[in-house]
DNA sequence: AGGATAGGTAGGAGATTGCCTACACGTCAA
DNA sequence: TTGACGTGTAGGCAATCTCCTACCTATCCT
């Protein structure tokens, strides 16, 4: 696969100067990241308990620690935790940046759900997105 | 793996009464859709433009229509898009209702990011999330 | 009826994922 | 220092993903 831009436009970069290729990217790593379940439910346990060294995490898991380790790995390539070392113990702490964007990337969709939960929503596809008044 | 729960409890269904096996599997469906840029894409047009048959997105892509076909069939067993059939098209059209679920999963992590972007976020990680006031 | 158009399905190849067991490395305690 | 502990990494293997090229079915037009 190529294109995972609009598929038309010359798309250089973003009104910020930040190269598209990498904001894409960072996403892709995200949703890749949240694809998982055992991914989803360490930044869960995480978000319920507080940062946790590896092996508190690892007993949640029916998976071998390094299994799990590397599950660690993804996510922390994501951003979505951080790891603190304090002596011979890695403590992980969730990190919810990269959800705000998932956040701003549904967005968009938001209108789509909720007219449609109201009824009227079959307006919608006459009057698409970049078509607003 | 195995568990993908609270990793603790008994978990035997929802307040709903909806089997709680039921509900994972669509966030896993949803999620694993998700997961794929092609597929993001795909969603992003049909909410730009409105329905469309399959030609008018494939063209949209450089990959072979048969390739896109699959991932409709991926996004049409996730519920986040439908068909209609028109002649001997097919219609697809967004369903963005699995989509309210991923804002509905994101919304308890919303207030690491908020509070951690006020810089008093490390008051977080000694109060977690179960242990509200 | 016969050809062209629209699109799904089958089957296969190559890359990626997710698990495992072994092992390496740094830290702490005796 | 020596051994135990806490984690990451290497390498292997089976399953899944994602693309491809046929091929099939259904619809429309002449």
């Amino acid at each position: 696969m190529t294109r995972t831009g609009t598929g038309t436009g010359p798309e250089v970069g973003t009104p910020d100067g930040v190269p598209v290729e990498t904001l894409a990217a960072r996403e892709d790593q995200t949703f890749a990241a949240l694809a998982n379940a055992t991914r989803r439910e360490v930044l869960r346990l995480l978000r319920e308990q507080g940062p946790q060294p590896v092996q508190a995490l690892a007993d949640r898991f029916a998976m071998r620690r390094p299994s799990l380790s590397e599950h660690l790995k993804v996510l922390r390539e994501a951003g979505l935790v951080s790891e603190e070392r304090a002596g011979r113990q890695r403590i992980y702490r969730l990190e919810a940046a990269p959800l705000a964007d998932v956040q701003d990337w549904l967005h968009p969709y938001e209108r789509f759900w909720r007219d449609r939960l109201k009824g009227l929503g079959d307006l919608l596809d006459r009057m698409p997105d970049d078509a607003e008044t």
